[in-house]
DNA sequence: ACACAGTGTGGGAGCGCTCCCACACTAGTC
DNA sequence: GACTAGTGTGGGAGCGCTCCCACACTGTGT
């Protein structure tokens, strides 16, 4: 048994007060920027802090306070949609963004079985972390409403649905998916087919509603031969494109929801002779690094997932910091980012 | 001011210990798992647990303890190559996965610029963790060293040089080149060319490595025209492939010490008319989303990320338990796993 | 002269745990 | 029968903070 550190260890809020000839309660004033410390008191602790290198006890600051200057960041591991993709990073690297001027630690949880989610809604409420990012969250989930019950703050990705209660951030999936179609009917292309997400995904369906608007607006009928539902994986693309291309053979530009269902869509066109985009166009969703490895790289609308993040973070750092007054957020807890389109090759 | 959650809120150790009949440190004691608790006392605590929902308080324990039960992952932020690939996920996942069975968070840390790097060790030493995981040290980084200094256990991915000093674990560079080699040989292929990443990378290096000994094996002349170094990007990839093509219009295979370098290595080559694998066969290193969806797909050598996150938490969980102590560890603090050969169309 | 609010400051109490010493009790030894 | 060693247990002390009450000390109004 060495130092356990606490022989000539880490100095204490004690020894800043002694060194700087003042009391506790005002070290303390001055390290957490309260009011009502003179200048010249401040001044004193200020270079007493820096002169013993003194960085406080994160334990005894929450023990005392009953705060944790910590979040979790809750993963839905299973979800293969979540990890594969940049995503993942993305939203880790907003998040960051957001946490890295203040104080606060970044928890991440893996929640994987349904079994790891209560158990996890468990060890939340050890209260061990200040609120809840929830990434990915699906309409069945129950993790939301425990932890309301709990008591814990919590933002998420994503609406459930065009009613959600929670305070949420997502990415305008119906105007990304209009623009899209907008797009291929500038390029002058006439029979435009789309692949979709299953419809009960929110995010599937608001993409759908994109399509469907961006042909109404343009005074075209929405032919529904045209729309085929797959479930976000590549060979469901790939299944969803052999539908469309037997079902309307004379389609000339296909908009996918993800682009990993644009890339089964592609190999199925490749296999059926159509050229892209000479034949048929094709733009896709997400702007994920399949869409700029494709061959031709892929036309597709990027989601400001970093921005997300960052956004979620602020949000919940707001309720943190507000629990129990007034929310004061005006309006609804929705919060909706732009997207845009990033067009490439393949239209 | 609603509930402050101390009023009626979470039960203690010492409701516990009233409830059950028993001292404070009985109760302790069972939680602990310590031995020295009669076999009735134990099950009248255990149930005084159930009944009250007792969850510890991860501050208060933190605190007496001088121990977090949390391990920081930290990740250099800029690093493109980390965050854009699956990479980052997984080696999370294998984290998680070690973790899951533990009671041990995971703090995530972005550190980006190397003022960021040294507020980080302050942080780190002060946000108390018991330890830290590093991804993708460089050689000259600072931060390996400073953690020693502080005596907080560090582990870190990848060999940071042949005589890496740090506990550390890697993927076996060198034999996954080899087998990439090995099979380009296996099929015919006589004038293989390669592109590597910069040769102070030792990870780079060692692929080289693997090249050259493959070759050697073979019997064959390693001829160093076909040697092309870039920097692990497309772009690079791309001049490597241009200057190699050059040097040695007659090559019929590249490998390629990264999938992103390959797929710059497969344009210039579209560009040049030859075709793949017909002409030229073609294999990476990572097996990313790139290289599954690359056209054609790309063999490749599949690191075990996941696998070596695993092992990073496991080697890291066990140096932290065991601080202080004899470290243990037969020989040297390096695990170096396998890779395998993931064959695609490409080759 | 008095009371009074306002401003800075010191320090007690306590957050919920772990550590460890003290103690009761048992069982074996001389 | 007193002495030791071992086993299970209770509870004091303290981890390093924050919270908040008490106390100067000032200035203003009566």
């Amino acid at each position: 048994m060495n130092g356990n550190g606490r022989s000539g260890g880490r100095p204490t809020l004690e020894e800043v007060a002694v060194r700087a000839g003042v009391g506790r309660g005002t070290v303390s004033r001055v390290i957490n920027g309260s009011s009502k410390v003179s200048e010249q008191t401040r001044a004193a602790v200020e270079a007493a802090v820096t002169e013993l290198g003194y960085v406080p006890n994160r334990a005894a600051r929450a023990l005392a306070a009953n705060r944790n200057d910590a979040i979790a960041l809750v993963i839905p591991e299973p979800e293969a949609r979540f990890f594969a993709e940049p995503y993942f990073s993305e939203v880790v690297r907003g998040v960051g963004a957001a946490l890295a001027e203040t104080d606060i630690q970044l928890v991440l949880t893996l929640a994987g079985s349904d079994r790891e989610r209560r158990r996890l809604a468990q060890y939340l409420s050890g209260h061990r972390v200040d609120g809840v990012l929830l990434v990915s969250v699906h309409a069945g989930d129950p993790l939301p409403e425990l932890l309301a019950e709990l008591g814990i703050p919590t933002v998420i990705s994503g609406r459930r649905s065009a009613a959600e209660t929670l305070p949420c951030v997502d990415s305008d999936n119906l105007a990304g998916a209009a623009e899209a179609v907008r797009h291929l009917l500038d390029r002058g292309r006439r029979t435009i087919a789309t692949i979709t997400g299953p419809l009960d995904v929110y995010g599937a369906h608001c993409r759908l509603d994109g399509y469907r608007q961006a042909l109404a607006a343009a005074g075209r009928p929405v032919d529904e031969r045209l729309v085929a539902v797959a479930d976000f994986t590549e060979e469901g693309g790939r299944r969803a494109m052999r539908e469309l291309l037997e079902r309307s053979p004379s389609l000339d530009a296909v908009f996918a929801s993800s682009d990993v269902m644009a890339a089964g869509a592609r190999r199925e066109l490749r296999a059926a002779g159509r050229r892209i985009p000479q034949d048929v166009a094709l733009v896709g969703f997400d702007d994920s690094v399949v869409a700029r490895h494709m061959d031709p790289p892929l036309t597709s609308v990027r989601q400001p997932i970093e921005e997300m993040g960052r956004t979620m973070a602020r949000m919940l750092l707001e309720r943190v910091a507000g629990r129990g007054g007034s929310s004061g957020s005006t309006g609804g807890p929705a919060v909706v980012l732009p997207n845009r389109l990033v067009v490439r090759e393949s239209s």
